[in-house]
DNA sequence: TTGAAAGCGCTAACAC
DNA sequence: GTGTTAGCGCTTTCAA
């Protein structure tokens, strides 16, 4: 392994120089730049990362944005899997800043006011409101820093990396999913839209895209009828059993199809498949005792953990990472839960 | 953040001692001993993972012992894997070295003993081979370095890491997997056993054994009829349409699943689900067409970028690393895969 | 049992 | 434009 020192003899220049050729630092004449160029390249020169961080001595501070977790049991898990990569990587020079928000716009744009002001080397954010990221998300581009997208993609900032579902192909995987097991000849499938005050969330409609898709020009579908139900997530009263009287299939086009199953459970509706998304404890319960089919995870917390690793490369060893890391689609039943 | 210089100032001693301290070398007074790890505790020292590397200046040589790639498309994966990890860590003094062998056990015997002469620092293997493993591993334990063992598990080798699937458990799942959709009332299944000379890999075996024990004392399927045939590779002349007649699904345990659809697709038998492993090319195009209903990927690319991952982790940043670290059951039909 | 000091390879400030 | 050099924090050798 050849060093900077043994290029600035091979090249008769001084180590300040060929770090200047390394780094493009300018002042340095076209003749010398290319004569150590070379040597670089003849001699395959590769930093050594251990020597330039301890040189640097630079101690890197990442923010991680996302919604608070007290409520959201969702949102747990992102922060496990962010801790372990912290505790990974601390040693190597990694902190963690957290900026929480609430689960609605106001307190979104507020957080990321103070994002703003606030001094970091990287960032992680859950950017769950579309035309509110996409203003600060251009924003945080200014300080010029590695900016991570988890959970949901923003596209049109330059040079982000997302990490997290694919919610089109997710919601065509559902589609997939259900039709699994219907073997009558009229089919009633049932879209039930659990919502919050706001949650057009762009995964959430992508999601019923891609489920709509799946069915789109195929013979073997054309005896299939949809239907739809919107829901406020704290008034199940709503719910009423008329709701599913020939229904065959419900798909849920979020982490709520619990209170679906719940419901399905407490009335004793037999004979239709339920899928839903996200590993919820309640979600899992149903899934055991057979009245939720399938879910389909998108492994938050493994998103989190790969934010941490992703902004590791790029500030610590100091290489490209990856625009677009989509998470497996991962179908969970009963027999593949919990294997880690 | 505290430095092994302050700590000698803190403890009016050198930083050769608080080095000897850190390191349990010996050669300091109790006193000592205590008056230095009473100060890193209180001010929480951490070892700056850079600058004792570049002290050190140590590089790190991983050997890598798995089967031969360019016949069997399976291997080709864990290497695409652990490729992608040594580009990642190049700069950090990590190089790789591949030793590979034939499918067989000599072959496999051999190189084990070439390896038994080598030096590295940490070794990732693929022990196909249960008896011979045995034996070789607790040979390369008495270099007392990392070793972990990909794809296949060994139990009772102290401290050894094990990435890879729970075959058992990848069993019971494609129980559950294959009796999706089946409403008979009597319902055949066959689970065809297509091996190479020796097959009795425990992955193998241990798949078969959860298979069956996903139906056990469950009473919907008291009605099912298990039926099993062995047929060898390259003779597949050997099946016949018979052997089809009244199957209502097909278990295949190892990844050569391809080899029953190609046979279902030209005899143009309809209705049976095939359930089978891995993503070989073969088994896609059927998955893709219609004939098999699911395969169930055990990710060797990934089992192969953790290997490194692993390796970094325990050789460079000297963390402890995992004794068992199992991939999800991932669960793959035609609109799941490829997502990335 | 201890301390002093050189050196790992790179960075960056400073002097020329 | 270029060279020199101190210093990042840790390891290890050597002398005491």
């Amino acid at each position: 392994m050849i060093t900077i020192k043994k290029i600035a003899q091979l090249a008769n220049v001084s180590t300040g120089t060929v770090d200047r050729v390394i780094h493009n630092r300018g002042q340095v004449t076209q003749e010398n730049i290319d004569k150590v160029n070379k040597i670089i390249e003849k001699y395959d020169y590769k930093i050594n990362i251990h020597a330039s961080n301890l040189a640097l001595n630079k101690k890197f501070k990442i923010a991680v944005c996302i919604p608070k977790n007290n409520q959201l049991e969702y949102w747990k898990l992102p922060i496990i899997g962010i801790q372990r990569g912290a505790e990974e990587y601390k040693n190597s020079g990694i902190s963690i800043d957290y900026f929480y928000y609430d689960y609605n716009s106001l307190s979104f744009m507020k957080t990321c006011g103070k994002l703003l002001k606030a001094e970091f080397d990287g960032l992680i954010i859950a950017p769950i409101f579309h035309n509110e990221s996409l203003f600060f998300l251009n924003e945080f581009k200014k300080k010029n820093i590695p900016i991570i997208l988890i959970d949901s993609n923003i596209e049109n900032i330059p040079n982000r990396t997302y990490i997290g579902q694919d919610a089109y192909q997710a919601g065509v995987l559902s589609g997939k999913l259900i039709s699994i097991g219907l073997t009558n000849k009229k089919v009633n499938l049932l879209i039930v839209k659990i919502n919050k005050e706001i949650d057009d969330t762009s995964i959430y409609l992508q999601r019923i895209k891609g489920f709509y898709s799946y069915f789109e020009n195929k013979i073997e579908y054309k005896n299939y009828k949809f239907n739809e139900v919107n829901i406020e997530q704290f008034s199940k009263g709503k719910i009423t059993k008329q709701m599913f009287e020939g229904i065959d299939a419900i798909f849920v086009p979020n982490s709520r199809a619990y209170i679906i199953a719940e419901f399905v459970m407490k009335n004793n509706i037999k004979g239709v498949n339920i899928v839903g998304y996200d590993l919820l404890e309640k979600n899992i319960e149903y899934l055991n005792n057979g009245v939720i089919n399938f879910l389909i995870n998108q492994n938050p917390e493994h998103q989190g953990y790969l934010g941490v690793c992703n902004l590791y490369k790029k500030l610590v060893l100091k290489e490209e990472i990856n625009i677009e890391n989509y998470m497996p689609l991962e179908i969970i039943v009963k027999e593949n839960y919990g294997i880690k």
